[in-house]
DNA sequence: TTTATATGAAACCTTTTGGTATTATGTCAA
DNA sequence: TTGACATAATACCAAAAGGTTTCATATAAA
């Protein structure tokens, strides 16, 4: 077991994670596929800054792009966010100690 | 039971998690307190950048200085990545249906 | 008291970020 | 085929981020 958590790929991650509008995009696709177009109409910003902000969520994986006729549908990766999850995971013994164990017990009998 | 996660003032903890020193320096500073000059001993930068990215996991809450004769002690305050780790954990029902549900126990017998 | 040390603070620079507007392209529908 | 629609692509801009150098201040030590 490492000392530190595992610097990896996690920056193209953190990095989507950062800003706000992006966070909510995520929330957002957590309930379902959607083309750019109706993402873009819940925010109060043009449909090029929308698509600008799905563009470094799929960098970070976070998102997947499938042409489907002229739409593009956005739909949401979250195995890319578990990048993240894992490296806070090493520091949430200081807060839970009681779910690091557990953490421990379902990692151990997978 | 919320649809969607919190946004909380996750913001500048979010901002804080973004920049690949300010991780390490989490890291570094999981394994104890230290001031300024011995962080940034550690980095190839000077010591007011490593002071800046001081002064931003201050910000979130990342940190506390405490003032110890001439020098600056940063200590971790790990309760401010739960921040970060509470939205995410909005999300880990997708990669691991048990753990998901082993929170919940965790959380009902609080 | 003088000197060295640890940090704060300001000014400055370059690159990145987050947004805009505009134009071009591919696809569906009449 | 023509027109409307969904998106891509480009150029542009202001502000924030991440760094530097320089100078000031407070404390410790000689």
């Amino acid at each position: 077991m490492p000392a530190r958590p595992p610097s990896a790929d996690a920056q193209p991650v953190f990095r989507a994670l950062a800003d706000p509008t992006r966070r909510a995009i995520i929330s957002m696709l957590a309930e379902g596929p959607r083309p750019i177009a109706e993402i873009a109409a819940a925010f109060d910003m043009t449909r090029p800054a929308v698509a600008k902000h799905l563009a470094i969520l799929k960098d970070g994986g976070i998102i997947a792009v499938e042409a489907k006729g002229r739409e593009r549908i956005n739909r949401l990766n979250p195995e890319a966010l578990k990048t993240a999850a894992d490296w806070l995971g090493h520091f949430d013994r200081f807060w839970d100690e009681r779910l690091a164990k557990l953490k421990d017990v379902v990692e151990r009998t997978s």
